[in-house]
DNA sequence: TTCTTTTTGTACCATATCGCAAAGAAATCC
DNA sequence: GGATTTCTTTGCGATATGGTACAAAAAGAA
């Protein structure tokens, strides 16, 4: 026998949050979140403000659910990589390779990193996008400092596991804010060699 | 003979108009560009708009004007303490004291740095920000490059000038996201000591 | 087939936003 | 003192913005 999966009753949706999540992303990401109106949202996602609001509150509850969504995965990825066996510098190459190949895409313009690129802007008096940007940055710390505790002899001499870490951040950081200023892939790349160069020590 | 100073006919303008943009820029700097209305800075100023229009021409050119003239004095600033004799490291220690104690001030809350903070996220659609904020980034390397190699033998063994400016500009662009998320003081110190230690080697 | 539930779209609401016209105010010039 | 110039204010225009009410559409249940 059977058993067709049930369905709540009702009419069904059109579109899958997901999909619909990453494209109003989209619009965050380029403009920010004060910039970026309901109008750009419901053109990027083909839904009306209604559906929108019917999916996910509102604006602001929509721009925290990409927030929320980005840092997850985007620290779900860090930790698979940081993760890995191997040299200390290899890892770390490959970290910013890929950190980098992110930030330089967008359909407009490189864009960097959502979190960021925009919730930092709105931290001021945006007590909700503060504590995620807040956490994210506590999380790329916490990723480095562990992986570099474990690697405590590859750093450069002289320098700690905690303080490596906080020079890690600030490369993922300062690319960020490079790359959403246009900067092209081999000078993103160059910084990241200093900062591998600064934390592992001469090769 | 007692010769007046002659002023241009009409009525004088009733307010300095460096005070005036000082101002609305704390508006954007806490608010960010697209989010800080004209009544907001209006209010701030005490002048209404058409006054803040005759003066300054529109919105967006109030705020070029307030980016052009903070990096003005933002790169002045650094090249005066960069520019200083001494041992490296107790330079380094001086700018980033001083970085950090701008970046926690605010009469809101932190707002770091209003460059970074606010024309980084509105790069991808204006490009006279990004403009602005791609040339104040380049005038941080440039500063930190030139002092660098003139203390080439103060580096870490194996740490070019050029690489050390780039971690050391990375570093300014951590505090100015750390301090704008609240971070505390000593925090922030604390990041500062790492990438000094990075920079300089170990003490 | 009708009722119920959920979703979508149209039309709208209440307010906010940027910019401007015109009149009055404050100065210089003749 | 009147004309001219420049600044400030009031009041407004045109539009944009976030959010909502309600009717129609699309489904399940009886």
């Amino acid at each position: 026998m059977v058993q067709k999966e049930a369905r709540a009753r009702g009419r069904p949706r059109s579109f899958d949050a997901d999909e619909v999540l990453d494209k109003a992303r989209s619009v965050f990401w380029n403009l920010g979140y004060a910039a970026a109106s309901l109008d750009d949202i419901a053109l990027a996602t083909g839904l009306k403000r209604p559906s929108l609001y019917a999916a996910f509150g509102d604006k602001h509850a929509l721009y925290m659910a990409a927030l929320t969504r980005t840092r997850t995965r985007a620290v779900a990825a860090m930790a698979a990589m940081v993760g890995r066996e191997g040299a200390l510098r290899a890892v770390l190459v490959d970290l910013f390779e890929a950190v980098i190949g992110a930030y330089v895409e967008g359909e407009i313009g490189q864009r960097g990193c959502f979190i960021i690129g925009t919730a930092v802007t709105q931290a001021v008096e945006d007590p909700q996008a503060r504590a995620l940007a807040t956490a994210f940055v506590a999380d790329e710390d916490a990723l480095f400092r562990e992986r570099f505790a474990h690697s405590a002899s590859e750093l450069a001499p002289g320098l700690t596991a905690d303080a490596a870490a906080m020079v890690a951040t600030a490369a993922l950081h300062t690319l960020a804010i490079r790359a959403r200023l246009g900067e092209p892939r081999e000078a993103l790349a160059q910084v990241a060699a200093a900062a591998i160069g600064a934390i592992c020590g001469p090769a």
